[in-house]
DNA sequence: TAACACTTGTTTTTT
DNA sequence: ACAAGTGTTA
């Protein structure tokens, strides 16, 4: 059926993408059949290999919809599919099994869904719906909610399922047993069996679930672990570093007919421990392949020598890796410059003032920097210095978009009416907007479908039915709110998910409560939050629409679970400077980098210098935060930060002295202010004068970058460009609005602009529309038509 | 039931 | 410092 597709791409591969990749590359990518371990050091063109290998296979004649490969996250996934399609092809490209382990593992559950005894339509807990789930079990129990925390045994639960342990079996295992009374958790047991239970009768699974479930599905139903052994003739694995237990498993398993299995990864960047990622998986594919191939590629195309060997130097003092030798041809570059300041204030300022004084200097645009923290509570120090030179800056990571109260609370009622038994979704919003049905109401109402073995949703509707000793008027309240989600769930038969969210939005009031309380700002963003998702479900439809298939929400909201904000990237924060932990920032790289915070009990972290394996971690995520640089490194430490709302005085970390002190230069504390060779000195003079260049002194020519304007050292349009200001074009668009104005909104139709105010990018504009009263919307995002 | 003031724990990272 | 959770009051 693929053929004529064939024949259509096969004209897309004169380019001869071999003679992009080095001879180790090139291995890599024509040996593709067997099992192979291909060991990537940083920035060695690792996505270019799996590109190129999977787009070979497609050469090779193997069907697209014959090869699995399995990524990190979902915007890897997607980078990498629009690659290939921009070589063979979308027609082709689409029909790869390509993605997360979560994602891809949770369409094939849902396609054999009955089998495991659960609903098609199952709901996916996230985090915070386990948590409280279990807080509720907790309760439930009579267990002291002091002793037991949802998080802690949260991951108890989540380290138990992915090493595959059943409820039983956990019960049965000693070692943990004993762990969980020493402290002091006997009920542990009880409260993963109970848990497991009601994730099960609420038609829900977890994260871990995900993976664990295609385990027990392979392992239970042999004629399906055939199948789809049949169908995956190839198998890749990008990470291979950060899979777990039930990961290894699920791979090994399918991979066992065919044995074509190419794992991908740098036991360097193993980071996901606490995740239960086992660094053993890819330091053990030998023994657990025995007929492969390994092939290492070690040129490092990213960065600068000086910073590759840095890396180096630091990474060499982890006992247990793969040996390999990362090397760079690049330029030597600059030294890694370590900053020493007094505060954590400090520390921001020196940063924002750095990033200012280099971006007037040189050629870089804002995109090309990036801050690197440990923590994501490191982020606002910098938000604020950077926020005060007008540094337009972008946060990874923090609360995900989807967690977002708002949003959770939309997602839920469609949660709800795709699957009436996610009990979770159920108790966020039968009180939201407010019914007036409170606690009280809501814990009989569980604990009757408990204790009565009959669900929640059957229950509600034949409130009247039973006995459960709410009153008549609540019982009323509770009949309209069936009836409103028996209108939901019709309405979503016969409509498409956008217009469907819109709908269920505006019928349940969600828009009203959230203008209801109008404390300006925090509503405004609830608003602009709440539209956003509605405009991102109008996308997905019209991204997945084809002519004979209307995507319905429960198409959107099963794709919806397994998103994180990094899956969503936003066209106007296409150049500013990014603000992320290290974590996030792996596969990244930027041209200058501040790795900030390296002191003692941060970085390693506090949780982490007990162990030497844990500390191998921390500097295996110091080696990430490095080796994100391709130009500039500067790494810095305070002598004290606040912490919990109070200063604390803290020590430089271990890892900074870790790295040979060839490649480094330090601005000798501000003891040493009379040094005059030092670069701080020469730094605190650009921030008076800003006048001097200083690229000149302290890095390289620009060589790498091809989107270098070619304006040689005309210093007039640096200056321009750098300003903080916003571009002309943007400014000129801002300024056509004017009080008393009417203008038409995409959805709130004609409105007078009531004020303007904040300055761009940020202006924002009140408008009244007669349907919908005063309107708060920031220019850049709303689409606003002057009528006149 | 809901609003308010007061108390508590939180900060390691995330699919 | 801050958000979330708890308890008191109307």
């Amino acid at each position: 059926m693929y053929f004529c597709k064939f024949q259509f791409y096969n004209k897309f591969l004169t380019v001869n993408y071999l003679e992009k990749l080095n001879t180790n590359q090139r291995e890599a990518v024509v040996n593709y059949e067997g099992a192979s371990l291909i060991i990537a050091g940083a920035g060695s063109g690792k996505t270019r290999v799996l590109t190129y290998r999977i787009v070979h296979l497609l050469n090779k004649g193997v069907p697209p919809s014959a090869i699995l490969a399995l990524t990190f996250t979902n915007k890897a996934a997607k980078e990498m599919k629009e690659r290939i399609a921009s070589v063979v092809g979308n027609d082709v490209a689409r029909y790869l099994w390509m993605g997360t382990f979560h994602s891809k593992f949770a369409s094939i559950l849902r396609q054999e869904a009955e089998k495991l005894n659960y609903p098609t339509n199952f709901s996916i807990y996230d985090t915070l719906d386990s948590k409280n789930l279990l807080k509720t079990i907790i309760e439930d129990l009579s267990l002291d909610n002091q002793l037991y925390k949802p998080a802690e045994i949260l991951g108890r639960i989540s380290k138990a399922k992915n090493n595959m342990l059943s409820p039983h079996e956990y019960e049965q295992n000693e070692q943990i047993i004993s762990y969980d009374k020493m402290r002091r958790q006997n009920e542990n047991y009880r409260i993963y069996h109970v848990y497991t239970d009601r994730c099960k009768k609420a038609g829900a699974m977890d994260f871990d679930d995900l993976l664990m479930n295609t385990i027990f599905l392979f392992r239970d139903f042999p004629e399906t672990l055939k199948k789809y052994q049949n169908l995956f003739k190839y198998i890749l694995v990008d990470e291979y570093q950060d899979t777990n237990f039930t990961q290894y498993l699920i791979v090994k398993k399918l991979a066992e007919l065919h044995n074509n299995i190419c794992v991908v990864g740098d036991d360097a960047q193993s980071i996901y421990s606490f995740r239960g990622a086992k660094i053993e998986n890819i330091l053990n594919f030998k023994k657990n392949y025995p007929e492969h191939q390994v092939f290492k590629l070690e040129q490092n195309y990213r960065s600068t020598q000086t910073i590759v060997n840095a890396a180096n130097s630091l990474i060499k003092r982890n006992r247990r890796q793969i040996p390999k030798s990362v090397f760079s041809k690049n330029q030597i570059g600059g030294k890694i410059k370590i900053y020493n300041s007094l505060t954590d204030k400090d520390e921001g300022r020196f940063v924002s003032n750095s990033i200012a004084d280099t971006k007037l200097s040189t050629y870089f645009d804002y995109r090309d920097y990036a801050i690197l923290y440990r923590t994501n509570a490191q982020s606002r120090i910098f938000e604020e210095a950077l926020r005060r030179l007008n540094i337009p800056y972008k946060i990874y990571g923090g609360l995900s978009f989807y967690q977002r109260k708002e949003i959770k609370d939309m997602i839920s009622y469609f949660r709800f009416v795709i699957n009436p038994l996610d009990v979770e979704a159920f108790k966020r919003i039968i009180n939201y907007p407010s019914r007036k049905i409170g606690k009280t109401t809501v814990d009989k109402i569980e604990k009757y479908s408990i204790n009565h073995n009959i669900s929640i949703w059957a229950l509600l509707q034949k409130i009247d039915e039973h006995d459960l000793k709410i009153n008549k008027n609540t019982q009323n309240k509770i009949l309209l709110f069936v009836e409103l989600i028996k209108d939901f769930v019709e309405f979503s038969k016969e409509n498409d998910a956008y217009i469907t969210a819109e709908y269920i939005m505006k019928k349940s009031n969600i828009i009203g409560e959230v203008k209801g309380d109008n404390t300006l700002i925090e509503s405004m963003g609830r608003l602009q939050n709440i539209e956003e998702l509605v405009n991102s479900i109008q996308d997905f439809v019209a991204n997945n629409q084809d002519e004979n298939q209307v995507i319905k929400l429960e198409d959107y909201i099963q794709n919806v679970s397994l998103l994180t904000n990094t899956d969503k990237e936003k066209e106007e924060d296409f150049d500013k400077v990014s603000l992320m932990t290290i974590h996030s920032a792996k596969g990244l790289e930027f041209k200058n980098v501040y790795v900030v915070g390296l002191e003692e009990n941060l970085f390693p972290s506090s949780m982490m210098i007990e162990s030497e394996k844990d500390i191998e971690e921390e500097r295996r995520l110091f080696y990430v935060a490095i080796t994100r640089a391709e130009q500039n490194l500067t790494i810095s430490y305070a002598k004290s930060r606040y912490k919990w709302g109070k200063v604390v005085d803290s020590n430089k970390s271990r890892f900074i002295d870790e790295i040979d002190s060839q490649f480094v230069e330090s601005n000798k504390q501000h003891s040493a202010k009379s040094n005059a060779g030092n670069w701080e000195n020469k730094f605190n003079s650009f921030a008076s004068s800003s006048k001097t260049n200083f690229r000149e002194r302290t890095s390289e020519k620009p060589t790498y970058t091809k989107s270098t304007p070619s304006f040689g050292s005309n210093k007039n349009y640096t200056k321009i460009d750098s300003s903080p200001n916003i571009s002309q074009a943007s400014a000129n668009n801002d300024n056509k609005f004017q009080i008393g104005m009417t203008v038409e909104h995409d959805r709130f139709g004609k409105g007078k602009v009531i004020n303007i105010e904040g300055n761009p990018p940020n202006t924002k504009v009140i408008v009244y529309f007669p349907s919908e009263g005063n309107k708060t919307l920031l220019l850049k995002f709303a689409k606003l038509k002057v009528v006149g």
